[in-house]
DNA sequence: AACATATGTTAGCAATGGTAACATAGTTAG
DNA sequence: CTAACTATGTTACCATTGCTAACATATGTT
């Protein structure tokens, strides 16, 4: 079946196109930008013709898509996995969530953006929505635990998003460079702490 | 001088093809996205060669660069004028100014995202930083009244930025569709001025 | 009137996303 | 084992795009 197979090629078959594919335009867009990134040179970095690609995407767009949803996908892993080295439920957990999200944006700027920009994924928008919202659910989660919730009602709706809206905007002005109109040196860390500390009630 | 003059056709010169292709532009890349834009269309609704444009502009990223300046000013211009019809210097004022910061956002969201996209304009950072900059002092202004400063100092700017980020987080967040993922209705009006009562420290 | 300058045009280039027709490898049926 | 089928690759080609070069026309100055 569908396992993953040593990379065998034939010199006509590849073995893994799709996924080399994916990792080639990931270094790419990194490098260049999602803008600047072309096919044709995801297709010269994997050693494959211009017309391959389209065995397995059906359009540029759709291997972007892709390479979003991964994002999507790490993106709450890595919040999940900075979170619990903290104390669960607590200020500091969800500062670390947020730190986990604007260390993502900054690691990977252009991969962020693609995450984010829904005007390029005409077609799998609702699947991209669905692997969204399972990455918010992890904050949705420890928003839960810290107020002592039972479940995802709508107060932990109302008390996340905030938290949310700050530290995506962060996340933008940090990647953008915008940092330094301000002109004074932000720390990025101190600023998520605080911004969590005062959008969060104060729980007993 | 460069006055405005009435745009005279003589079927050879254009009377203002700098200004037509500014406007057209706008309208393509509100229409279709700045990806989605080519400088053949603006040149096709401008009625001129494709070779035109480049007497005025040396390339395509600088005719986006003009228009991402022109936004910034719009949006210094546009959160004067609803800070100006409330108190000065009150939770009100400050919150009226989010709101014609996500304002603008959802009107022009492509020429919002044109704005902030640093990667974007190789060439005229700078310039872009400096009317930036022109207009972020109008919040900064809003909010060394409110905490009754004599002038932009360290206080006030670290007043401010939480502020910036989290209108500029709602914004992105607006324009990409994401509001939904909360599965419950944001309204936005609120969202800015409960955050804004957070964010601003009580003041006598 | 003559010249310099600003601003437009046509012709053409290399790169790109995408398609069509063909080639080859791996898989399954008889 | 071979034949047929399917998956996956290739070459050839197309329209579009950003941009440049060489040329044409208008405007303004002297």
């Amino acid at each position: 079946m569908a396992k993953t197979e040593i990379h065998k090629k034939t010199g006509y078959h590849h073995g893994d196109l799709r996924g080399e594919l994916i990792a080639a335009a990931r270094q790419l867009i990194e490098e260049h930008g999602p803008d600047g990134f072309s096919m044709s040179d995801a297709c010269r970095l994997a050693g494959v013709s211009t017309a391959a690609p389209y065995r397995h995407f059906s359009s540029k767009q759709d291997l972007l898509s892709e390479i979003a949803k991964d994002g999507l996908n790490r993106l709450g892993i890595d919040m999940e996995a900075r979170a619990s080295k903290q104390a669960r439920g607590t200020v500091q957990s969800i500062a670390a969530m947020g730190r986990a999200y604007v260390a993502f944006a900054r690691r990977e700027p252009h991969t962020f953006r693609l995450m984010f920009s829904t005007m390029s994924h005409h077609d799998r928008i609702d699947e991209l929505k669905q692997v969204g919202r399972g990455s918010y659910g992890v904050l949705l989660r420890e928003v839960a635990n810290y107020l002592g919730e039972p479940d995802i009602n709508e107060t932990v709706l109302r008390t996340s998003f905030p938290l949310w809206t700050q530290v995506h905007g962060l996340s933008f002005l940090a990647i953008d460079g915008k940092l330094d109109v301000t002109e004074f040196p932000v720390d990025i860390e101190d600023s998520i702490l605080i911004a969590t500390e005062r959008l969060l009630p104060s729980v007993p």
